[in-house]
DNA sequence: CTGTTAGCGCGTTCAA
DNA sequence: TTGAACGCGCTAACAG
């Protein structure tokens, strides 16, 4: 049988209180008997039960992330497991527990917000979400329970969120551009629905205007999946259609691979082409692929950051953080 | 407040005992009350509290994953978010919580472990060692606690482990290259002294033996740490030394990545590489890596699997499991 | 400053 | 077959 705060009493000769009191340095308690207690912890090697603490008030210190299990995303790169370790770094050091579930689609995501909180077990829960999720949120905020949400939630008010900054790194990229003379530049995005294909279309306008460029819808593309063969697609329209251009940023890896692979096969040189998050293969095709890295790690960590700060700080208003990025430059902009 | 067994007692018109043997269908009870009991937990919207019911005896089903924060693993690969998927989809299904930790090393790692148990919250732990790590082992044995290793645990006797089948793997590549036409091949590995090694090269030293071929230890190399170089270094050794060798295994991708480097620069040609692991990188490469997959996601599953096999039912022997793992052969072999 | 006491929500005796 | 009562280990009033 473990250690019971009733036994550490005995050996210390005072109260149960006492002892507990002791345990969170709550009111003053003599220095003496404090050290009665705090040798007779260690002599019985006692450590404190969190479930009873829990079941008596306190709150679990435990945190729930939800990963959406989106097989595509999962295995293409590290995002994940270094958004899991940032949340670790910081929540280990604030002493809370993690749990973490993998659900196959955004039903069984809620099903798991729902046990998460039913349960009792944990006291916040981080989303981890590829994309938006309004059941998730809106199943959160029905029962104004804890939560913070790694990416673009479409309505971002009155809740926590953290997300990449993607206006300035499209706008770095493009300055990029616009630095080694480039002029017509294309942009391969996502839907438009999504805020975060939104910002960083924002983000490369925004550069253009400074620069006095004027942008020709006819470069601008808007696609609903992520894959190479889109972005080879629309650099192929590009090409058909005459238009000038004298390079191509993308929303995503995938996409810049596919244009890459559509310049190669049509013969056109000196396009510069850019893309989007960093995957492993960026850096081993040749040419290797200048693309901007998202810091998973931080925004791991601030989320549980944000998080934890509202746990234990209750009338904190939500709010939402802008994560930097790292342009990576390699040879397609060389 | 949320729902309790009282208020559903009360709604029921019985008693609370009676509620909580409903609920876990224990002794016989009247259909009658049964369903009158199940009405008011559907109309209260009932929802059993895990911590209490963990207070008073029950087991937590939450099981704890221990990670090591070995960045060089944790990046090069998605080893560890695929073990800890597979983890998920067994635990899941059997209504267990997951918890994790990441531990920047082994004496953190413990530390952790000691939390998981001694707060009372996980019964049973995962530990995802890449290598050895006989502290935590002993801890756990030392305190008795149910617990899984994914890897070779250098005492597998009485524990509960999980791995690759690295004999049959490493036999699967030999034989490959000596249906090949090879015969003179060279091994490049890790330390003797880890099991995943000593396996492997069993595996080489057995199709050898089966094929008549007579191993030549001028070409065996083990070394201390996984890398590039090393992999570099000890092929530049074999080209030096004059020994005949028409082909190199290895037991990781990154030796893989060496050898072909000096190979290329030595203008070798004609010799068959292969690897293992199948990182990333292996099929972006030229020519694209013949290397072996690990199973990550079975491994996982096992491991939860024997893992919570054990936690329902003690009287278990403790015992290992060997999961397969597929060769993919790329142009490194052709 | 410290002890006493009453729960937290549930499982499990022991009687009935 | 069901109910009453106690306890799991701890916290938080309320006294003193």
């Amino acid at each position: 049988m473990r250690v019971t705060i009733k036994e550490v009493a005995i050996e210390a000769g005072v109260s149960l209180s006492t002892v507990s009191r002791v345990l969170h340095n709550n009111s003053k308690i003599t220095e003496e008997t404090k050290d009665r207690v705090n040798k007779a912890i260690k002599k019985l090697g006692y450590h404190p039960n969190f479930i009873a603490s829990s079941l008596a008030g306190k709150p679990t210190k435990t945190i729930g992330i939800v990963i959406p299990n989106d097989s595509d995303e999962l295995f293409k790169n590290t995002f994940f497991i270094n958004a899991m370790r940032g949340i670790s770094i910081y929540a280990q050091k604030k002493g809370y527990f993690l749990m973490y579930s993998f659900s196959k689609n955004d039903e069984e995501e809620v099903r798991f917000i729902e046990k998460y909180i039913r349960s009792g077990w944990v006291s916040g829960i981080v989303l981890l979400n590829a994309y938006e999720n309004d059941k998730c949120i809106n199943y959160l905020k029905d029962n104004d329970f804890p939560f913070v949400i790694i990416g673009s939630p479409s309505e971002s008010k009155d809740i926590n969120w953290v997300d990449n900054n993607n206006y300035d790194a499209m706008a770095e990229v493009v300055e990029l551009l616009i630095s080694k003379g480039k002029k017509n530049i294309a942009f391969i995005g996502g839907s438009k629905n999504l805020r975060v294909t939104k910002d960083r279309f924002a983000g490369y306008l925004s550069v253009l205007e400074k620069n006095k460029i004027t942008p020709q819808s006819g470069l601008h593309f808007f696609r609903n999946s992520f894959s190479e063969s889109e972005g080879y697609n629309c650099t192929m329209e590009i090409i058909y259609s005459g238009i000038e251009f004298d390079s191509i940023v993308t929303t995503d890896d995938l996409y810049s691979y596919g244009a890459l692979k559509a310049l190669e096969e049509s013969g056109r040189k000196n396009i510069m082409v850019t893309g989007f998050n960093n995957t492993p293969k960026s850096s081993y095709i040749n040419p290797s692929l200048t693309t901007v890295e998202i810091n998973a790690d931080e925004l791991g960590e601030n989320a549980a950051r944000l998080l934890i700060e509202h746990l234990e700080n209750k009338n904190l208003k939500p709010s939402g953080v802008l994560i930097n990025s790292n342009l990576i430059e390699r040879e397609t902009t060389t």
